[in-house]
RNA sequence: GCCAAAGUGGCGGAAUCGGCAGACGCGCUGGACUCAAAAUCCAGUGUCCUUAACAGACGUGUGGGUUCGAUUCCCACCUUUGGUACCA
C-alpha cells in the first residue's frame, strides 16, 4: 500500500473490531476497573455535529489507554431519545415518533462507528426501549414508595412512615391520603409554567426569561394539578456531598448556587394594635414557636435578623393569603387592581426592564416585635410567594431592593448597622441616605448595640426564640421538581386513579404492580398537542385508559415524564443492560460504580447532574446502589465554534462603517450616531490586515473590521459536518485534530487548514515507517533491530514520559505536540530502531487507532494492539549529560553556556564568573549577590 | 447588576512550587527536487533600531506593587465569552 489511505484502512479495522468484539467488556471487572462515560446524545435528525466527537474522542483515548494499562474498562454509549424535538419532528414529517427516533439512532450509530470509538456496542441502549423505560417507571414507583425522614436525613419506605393517631382514627382512606402527602413523588396543585406553544407545563429550569428553553414560546403561570418530585428534601445532601467529588470548583459552585441554601430566621410580626402588643407578647413568652402560622401574625423569613430594629415596613407578595383579610376598606380597590395586574403579568414582564419598584399599601399595620412600634404592610411583586414565607420585613437601610422601594414610596429609613470608620459613605449611610449591605457593628438596636453582624444574628435569634417569637430557619432557592408533561413522547406514569360509580376520580391513587411494567404508550391516531392542559394520552382507547382491579375501576395517569427522567439513571443500566429482574445487579453495580470519568457539555452542569444525583441518592437510601454519588470526576468539554470570520459593516449606500462606530440595534447592527441600519458584509482574509489591536481593511485602514468565530448554526451556514471531514481527511485526522485544537475545556474555533495539518502529521508517521514505493505494507529500510543511541533514547523515553503524563491529565494537545517532535526527530534519522517505532505507534494508538493498527500489523504483529502493554519509560534515559544554562545579570538574560547536567551551585557560579561574555557586563561593577539554581540558571546582582 | 472562565506573534495554542516567553501546528518567505506544477524535504519567521553581522532595546489586556528575577504572586481597572436574574 503505497500511501496512507484512511478510506481503506478505517473501514477495515472497524470491521475487524466489530467481528472480533475487541471492545466487549467483561461482566465483572478483573483487577482494577475504570468506568468512562460520555453524556449520551439526543439523536436529532441532523446527525452528529463536530462538537460530539470532541468529548467522545477524549473518553475514547482514556478508555483505550487504560485498557493498555491492564484495567477493566467500561465504556458504553446509548441514546437519550424521548422528548419534545423527536415529537415535533414526528408531527412535522407525519411519522410516528418511534419510527423517526429509530431512524435517527441508526444514523447516529453509523456515524459513531465511522469514528472508531471503542464502545462495547452490546451494551447500547435507548431511553425509549421498552425494557429500559420499564425500569424508569420502576424507579418512579420507588420514589412514590419513599418518604423523607428529616431526622435521619434519609429516604425510607412509605410503610415506615409514622401515622398520627388522629389520622389513623379516620380510617384507611385518610391514612392513604396522609401517605400520599409525604411521598417523594406527589401530586400538588401548584402555580406552574404553562406553555401554550408547546402544549405542556415546564419545570422552572426549562423556562428562561419567561420563555420556553425549547422553541422560545411564551410561558404563563397557572394553577394545575401536577406530579412533583421532592428534590428539596435532598437539598442539604446535594450540597454537602459535592465536597468529595473531583469536579471543577466552578461547577460545584453552580450547583450549590442553584440549590441556594440560606440560613436565617423566621419571625412573627403580630397584626395587632400597639396597645394589644404586650398582651400578645405574654401569650408567646416561654411557648414553643408555633409550627403553623397563627391567624394574628405575619410570618417573615430573613437572613439578616440582626437588622430587625431597622425594619420600618413590611412587604407581602400579591398572592399572599392574608391580602384578603388585612386590607382595609379604603385601600381595597387599589389593592385589588394591583394584585389583578400582577396575576396577569408574565414572569417576563415582572422581571423585565428597569425593575422599578411598584407596590400598594394594604392600610394594615403590624408590630415590629423588637421595637413594639406599628409599621405599615405593603404589597409588592418584588416579593415572591414561592420563596420563604412570601412576606418580608423591609430594612431599607441595609437591603438594596427595600431601599429602592422606600425611596419610591417615601418610607422611613433607619440605619442599624454602622460601617467601618474608613467607609467613604459613612456619614450618608448613618443618615439613611445610602444603602449599606455589608457587615458592621449594630447601632440603634437595643441589646445588640456594639455587636458584629454575626454575633448580633446569633444573639437576636436566641432572645426571640426564648420569647417564642422567632426561630432559626433554612431556605432553598431550589423548588420541588415539576415532573409531569402533557406530551405524547415520554414515559407514561405507572399510576392509576380510582373512579367512583359515576366515573369521577375519588382522589385515591394506586401504583401499577411492578410485575405489570412497563406501561407502554398507547397507539394514537393523533398525538399532537391541542393547546389545552389535557394530555394527548387522554385520547387513547378505553382499553388502554381504563383498568379494573378487584372490582374497582381506575383511569390511567395520562401525563408523561419529562425528558430528564431517562437520563437520570442510564449510567447504571450500562452496567447490566439486559437484566430482567432488577435495574442493575447489585454485585455488578458495586464492582463498576462509581463512574470514574464523565465528560460532556457544560449545558448540563445544573439540570441533568442535579436530577441524576437526586435519583441516585434515593436509590442509595433504599439500598439499590452502593455509593452516595454517581459521578466521581466530571469534565466539561468546551464548545467548538465555526471558522473565524471577518465581518465589516456598510450603509445601504455601500459606504464602509468602522466597527468602532457601530452598535447592536434591535434587529441588527446600526450606526452608533445616525442609528442607520447597517448590512454586515463578510470580508475575505486577504482584504484584512492587523493594525494595533484591531483588524482593518487593507484598502482603507480607517475602517475597523470585526474578527471572531461564531457558534455553528444552520442560519449562519458555518456548520462543519463530521461526515465530510471523514471523507476528506479520515476519522483519525478528525479525532487527532479535535484533540490538538487546544485544551479540552476551552471554547475553540474550527480551522480546516488545521485539520490538514494533523493529516500531514499522520502522513509523516506513515512515511517514517512504511515504504511507499512498494505494494503491500513493507517497512522502510531504516527501521532496524538495533539498540537506540543515547540521543535516540532521550527522544524515545522523553516522549513516552510526556505523553503518558499528558494523557492522564487530559492534556491531549501537548501529548500530540510531543509525538510530532518525535516524528520530526526520527524523520532525520537514517537508522530508526524498531523498539522506538513500536513505542510511537502504541502512544499514538488511542488518538489514531485505525492507522496505529495498520502500522502495528506492518511491524509484524498479528494481534490487535488494543490490549498491548503501554510503553514504559526509563527516566534516567531521558536526561542529557550536558545542559544549557542561562546566565543573567540583574535578572536580564545575557548569555548561555553548556555545562554538565550535574553541575553544583559552586561549579555553576565559577563557570559564570569566568565567562568572557559576562566580563564586559561585569566590568567596573560590583557583584552584590549571586543567585544560583543548579540545573536552571545563574543570576548576578550588580551595582 | 451579580457569578464564573479567559485575555500571550498574522492565527490555534505552549510554558506557571516565580527562573531562557512563543514548544507544536497553521499561515507566510526562501531554497532543493521537477521541463513545469503538485507532493515531499531543508531553512527562516514576535516587534523595533543599526548598511549588515555581532549585538542591543522593547514585548504575555491596562496601570501600579512585591522580588535578584513576574505570562506566573498581590491590588485596581479594561475587554471578551458563558451563566444568572428582585430568592429577602
Amino acid at each position: 500500500m503505497p500511501r496512507y489511505n484512511p478510506a481503506v484502512i478505517e473501514p477495515k479495522w472497524q470491521l475487524h473490531w466489530e467481528k472480533n468484539k475487541t471492545f466487549r467488556t467483561p461482566e465483572m471487572p478483573s483487577g482494577d476497573k475504570v468506568y468512562i462515560l460520555d453524556m449520551f446524545p439526543y439523536p436529532s435528525g441532523a446527525g452528529l455535529h463536530v462538537g460530539h466527537p470532541e468529548g467522545y474522542t477524549a473518553t475514547d483515548i482514556q478508555a483505550r489507554y487504560w485498557r493498555m494499562r491492564g484495567k477493566s474498562v467500561l465504556h458504553p454509549m446509548g441514546y437519550d431519545a424521548f422528548g419534545l424535538p423527536a415529537e415535533e419532528y414526528a408531527i412535522r414529517t407525519n411519522t410516528p415518533p418511534r419510527v423517526s427516533t429509530e431512524q435517527n439512532i441508526a444514523n447516529f450509530t453509523r456515524q459513531l462507528k465511522m469514528l472508531g470509538f471503542s464502545y462495547d456496542w452490546d451494551r447500547c441502549l435507548a431511553t425509549t426501549d421498552r425494557e429500559y423505560f420499564r425500569w424508569t417507571q420502576w424507579i418512579f414507583l420507588l420514589l412514590f414508595d419513599t418518604w423523607f425522614d428529616l431526622e435521619q436525613q434519609k429516604g425510607r419506605p412509605i410503610s415506615e412512615l409514622p401515622i398520627p393517631a388522629d389520622v389513623a382514627a379516620k380510617g384507611e382512606d385518610a391514612v392513604s391520603l396522609y401517605r400520599d402527602k409525604h411521598r417523594l413523588a406527589y401530586q400538588d396543585e401548584a402555580l406552574v409554567n404553562w406553555c401554550p406553544g408547546l402544549g405542556t407545563v415546564l419545570a422552572n429550569e426549562e423556562v428562561i426569561d419567561g420563555k420556553s428553553e425549547r422553541g422560545n414560546h411564551p410561558v404563563q403561570r397557572m394553577p394545575l394539578r401536577q406530579w412533583m418530585l421532592r428534590i428539596t428534601a435532598y437539598g442539604d445532601r446535594l450540597i454537602s456531598d459535592l465536597d468529595g467529588l473531583d469536579w471543577t470548583p466552578g461547577i460545584k459552585k453552580l450547583q450549590a448556587d442553584w440549590i441556594g441554601r440560606s440560613t436565617g430566621a423566621e419571625v412573627d410580626f403580630p397584626i395587632v394594635t400597639a396597645s394589644e402588643f404586650s398582651k400578645w407578647q405574654s401569650t408567646r413568652r416561654g411557648q414553643p414557636y408555633p409550627d403553623s402560622i397563627p391567624a394574628d401574625v405575619l410570618r417573615i423569613y430573613t437572613t439578616r435578623p440582626d437588622t430587625l430594629y431597622g425594619a420600618t415596613y413590611m412587604v407581602i407578595a400579591p398572592e399572599h393569603p392574608v391580602v384578603k383579610t388585612i386590607t382595609t376598606p379604603e385601600q381595597s380597590a387599589a389593592v385589588k387592581q394591583y394584585c389583578d395586574n400582577a396575576a396577569f403579568k408574565s414572569d417576563r414582564d415582572r422581571t423585565d426592564g428597569d425593575k422599578r419598584k411598584t407596590g400598594v399599601f394594604t392600610g394594615a399595620f403590624a408590630i415590629n416585635p423588637v421595637t413594639g412600634k406599628p409599621i405599615p404592610i405593603w404589597i409588592a411583586d418584588y416579593v415572591l410567594i414561592g420563596y420563604g414565607t412570601g412576606a418580608i420585613m423591609a430594612v431599607p437601610a441595609h437591603d438594596d431592593r427595600d431601599f429602592e422601594f422606600a425611596k419610591a414610596f417615601q418610607l422611613p429609613i433607619q440605619c442599624v448597622v454602622e460601617p467601618s470608620k474608613n467607609d467613604s459613605d459613612r456619614e450618608t449611610i448613618l443618615a439613611g441616605g445610602v444603602c449599606f449591605t455589608g457587615d458592621g457593628l449594630a447601632i440603634n438596636s437595643g441589646s445588640l448595640d456594639g455587636l458584629g453582624t454575626e454575633a448580633a444574628k446569633a444573639k437576636i435569634i436566641d432572645e426571640l426564640t426564648a420569647s417564642g417569637v422567632a426561630k432559626q430557619a433554612i431556605n432553598y432557592k431550589l423548588r420541588d421538581w415539576l415532573f409531569s408533561r402533557q406530551r405524547f413522547w415520554g414515559e407514561p406514569f405507572p399510576i392509576l386513579h380510582e373512579l367512583d360509580a359515576a366515573s369521577k376520580p375519588t382522589g385515591i391513587i394506586r401504583a401499577v404492580d411492578t410485575r405489570e411494567l412497563p406501561v407502554d404508550l398507547p397507539q394514537l391516531e393523533d398525538y399532537k398537542p391541542h393547546g389545552r392542559p389535557e394530555p394527548p394520552l387522554a385520547k387513547a382507547d378505553d382499553s388502554w385508559l381504563y383498568v379494573t382491579i378487584d372490582g374497582k375501576r381506575y383511569r390511567r395517569e395520562t401525563n408523561t415524564m419529562p425528558q430528564w427522567a431517562g437520563s437520570c439513571w442510564y449510567y447504571l443500566r450500562f452496567i447490566d443492560p439486559t437484566n430482567t429482574s432488577a435495574i442493575v445487579d447489585q454485585a455488578k453495580e458495586k464492582a463498576w460504580m462509581p463512574v470514574d470519568l464523565y465528560i460532556g457539555g457544560a449545558e448540563h452542569a445544573v439540570l441533568h447532574l442535579l436530577y441524576a444525583r437526586f435519583w441516585h441518592k434515593v436509590l442509595f437510601d433504599r439500598g439499590y446502589v452502593s455509593h452516595a454519588e454517581p459521578f466521581h470526576k466530571l469534565v466539561n468539554q468546551g464548545m467548538i465554534l465555526g471558522e473565524v470570520e471577518y465581518t465589516g459593516f456598510q450603509t445601504a449606500g455601500g459606504q464602509w462603517v468602522s466597527t468602532a462606530q457601530t452598535e447592536k440595534g434591535e434587529t441588527g447592527y446600526v450606526h452608533s450616531k445616525t442609528k442607520e441600519t447597517l448590512n454586515s458584509i463578510s470580508v475575505a482574509d486577504s482584504d484584512v490586515t492587523k493594525s494595533g489591536d484591531n483588524f482593518v481593511l487593507v484598502s482603507d485602514p480607517s475602517i475597523r473590521i470585526d474578527s471572531r468565530a461564531h457558534k455553528m448554526s444552520k442560519a449562519r451556514g458555518n456548520v462543519v459536518n463530521p461526515d465530510a471531514v471523514v471523507t476528506e481527511y479520515g476519522a483519525d485526522s478528525l479525532r487527532l485534530y479535535e484533540m490538538f485544537m487546544g485544551p479540552l475545556e476551552a471554547t475553540k474555533p474550527w480551522s480546516t487548514t488545521g485539520v490538514n495539518g494533523v493529516r500531514n502529521f499522520l502522513d509523516r508517521v506513515w512515511r517514517l515507517m512504511i515504504d511507499t514505493h512498494t505494494d503491500g505494507n513493507a517497512l522502510v529500510d531504516s527501521i532496524q533491530d538495533v539498540e537506540p543511541t543515547s540521543e535516540q533514547n532521550r527522544v524515545i523515553h522523553g516522549t513516552i514520559m510526556a505523553v503518558t503524563r499528558d494523557i492522564e491529565s487530559l492534556s491531549f494537545n501537548t501529548a500530540i505536540a510531543r509525538m510530532m517532535e518525535f516524528v520530526n526527530f526520527f524523520t532525520k534519522e537514517t537508522v530508526r530502531p524498531r523498539k522506538g517505532m513500536e513505542a510511537l505507534i502504541l502512544l499514538l494508538s488511542p488518538y489514531a487507532p485505525h492507522m496505529a493498527e495498520e502500522v502495528w500489523q506492518a511491524l509484524g504483529n498479528t494481534e490487535s494492539l488494543a490490549y498491548q502493554a503501554w510503553p514504559i519509560f526509563d527516566e534516567s534515559l531521558t536526561k542529557a549529560s550536558e545542559i544549557e544554562v542561562p546566565f543573567q545579570i540583574n535578572g536580564k538574560l545575557r548569555t548561555k553556556l553548556m555545562v554538565p547536567a550535574d553541575s553544583t551551585a559552586e561549579q555553576l557560579e565559577q563557570a559564570a564568573r569566568g565567562h568572557e561574555r559576562l566580563a564586559d557586563w561585569l566590568d567596573g561593577k560590583q557583584i552584590v549577590k549571586a543567585i544560583v539554581v543548579p540545573g536552571r540558571m545563574v543570576n548576578f546582582v550588580v551595582k
